[in-house]
DNA sequence: TTTTACCTCCCCAGAAATGGCGGGGGTGCC
DNA sequence: GGCACCCCCGCCATTTCTGGGGAGGTAAAA
């Protein structure tokens, strides 16, 4: 199969990832890592709202390029399907049945990324959203054994993998989320199950005007440029939930 | 100073956790952690905006009712400052100033609480939030020990109480995510975004009406009430990205 | 092959949201 | 006391969205 059956924890690369002074310190230490685990990559990618990304890993230079070329963000299960779950989840688990799923599995398979993978979202606040990948290429069962193995090992280098990388990139971080009243709050979440202005002014027992202050005040807090955008914000920013 | 010092990682009680069949077996486990370690109080603690909570712990029966009667929630610097945190905080170096901290404090200690203590925020899709808390009574050093040497356990152990009370609680998932067409993809991604129905139209190159399809039938298939609700339905389902 | 889903375009009229103007009262901080 | 912020309300007109019809073509799945 190609990997260590059998490692102490983390192998000690914990303290050198905690070490990391820039991101190509983490890029060494992710090829180390990926040595040491004798598997085919190993990468930590950050996704941010924007549709921006960056990361650190053992993708060959061609493989970054053409995701993101092509858009891959878009059609790549693993983005997808970790960005709906809360845990750690095996590639095999995720839904590969659209048509563009397969291309794109097709070609990450060209491009060497192997045809197991395991991933681990990590996120922030404000949605601020990251994968931590391990990916080779083997049999499910050895695949199996090896996630099983080594899978709280992965847990922990994803956390520290997130920490270092938001260290070492402060800028990537989000804008300061402005707070919103509570009654913003409380408009906004409404709009955003659905309520119409009206319903929301009944709910919350003011005017609709009144109401309409309040969403006006969030669209100027969030720099929205209308209700609906209003509402994406502060979704995205953690500031309601649906 | 009380805990144990030197312990083998997680002692065997993440394995006692994955086979947690209740919640009731995780309270039964975050007591017998609670030992294990050595600390005061192991607390897993579940937060929705909306307020409501629920978890398992080692706090007294009391100080929980307490918690949520004084609607602590709101006031907590543990909980906001982990709202905006990406990693594990050492309640230290939470922003205690306000008068509103202080009295909470005080009356957290008062209920056996503990001075120190290190809390993990676990998020899920949708701005879902938990928190992992240890705490304990003891000098500064000693917890800055503690937490060193326990960093790790703990956030594992935060990991795997996250995943079994998200198995065992069901009904707090997200609904499945409903496909939709690439255009009604980049329809709802425009709007997100803040474009007006016509910018969309425009942006796509498509017929103001052909757009208003486009939103319809992904208001259907979201079971929508209106575009609002739309965007952020597919929002909080990972379906588009802003 | 038939069905299904997707993409594209058109009209109309009513409902809803927005933008701008004005007013009031309260709290808490410097 | 002034300032900032939160909470609440009114009227105006305009723009934008929504809901009900209709049509036709392609391409993939059953």
């Amino acid at each position: 199969m190609g990997f260590a059956a059998q490692l102490p924890a983390a192998g000690g690369f914990l303290e050198q990832l905690e070490a990391a002074r820039s991101l190509e310190d983490l890029q060494a230490v992710s090829e180390a890592l990926r040595a040491h685990y004798g598997v085919d990559h190993l990468v930590y990618h950050w996704v941010s709202a924007s549709g921006e990304q960056y990361g650190c890993g053992t993708y060959s230079p061609d493989w970054v390029q053409r995701y993101i070329e092509k858009g891959y963000l878009r059609i790549d299960p693993v983005v997808q399907g970790c960005f709906q779950r809360f845990h750690p989840v095996d590639w095999k688990r995720l839904d590969w049945s659209s048509k563009a799923a397969r291309a794109f599995q097709k070609d990450a398979i060209a491009h060497g990324v192997g045809n197991q993978g395991f991933s681990i979202p990590i996120r922030g606040p404000n949605g601020q959203f990251a994968l931590f990948t391990v990916s080779h290429s083997c049999p499910d069962e050895d695949w199996a054994q090896f996630t099983a193995l080594h899978r709280r090992d992965m847990i922990l280098m994803a956390h520290t993998f997130n920490e270092k990388a938001l260290d070492l990139e402060p800028g990537r971080r989000p804008e300061a989320a402005q707070p919103l009243s509570p009654r913003e709050i409380e408009a906004l979440t409404l709009l955003a199950v659905g309520y119409s202005r009206a319903q929301v002014a009944e709910t919350l027992a003011i005017s609709e005007h009144t109401l309409r202050v309040y969403v006006e005040s969030a669209r100027f807090k969030l720099g929205a440029m209308n209700t609906v955008h209003a509402v994406a914000r502060a979704l995205s920013r953690g500031l309601i939930v649906v």
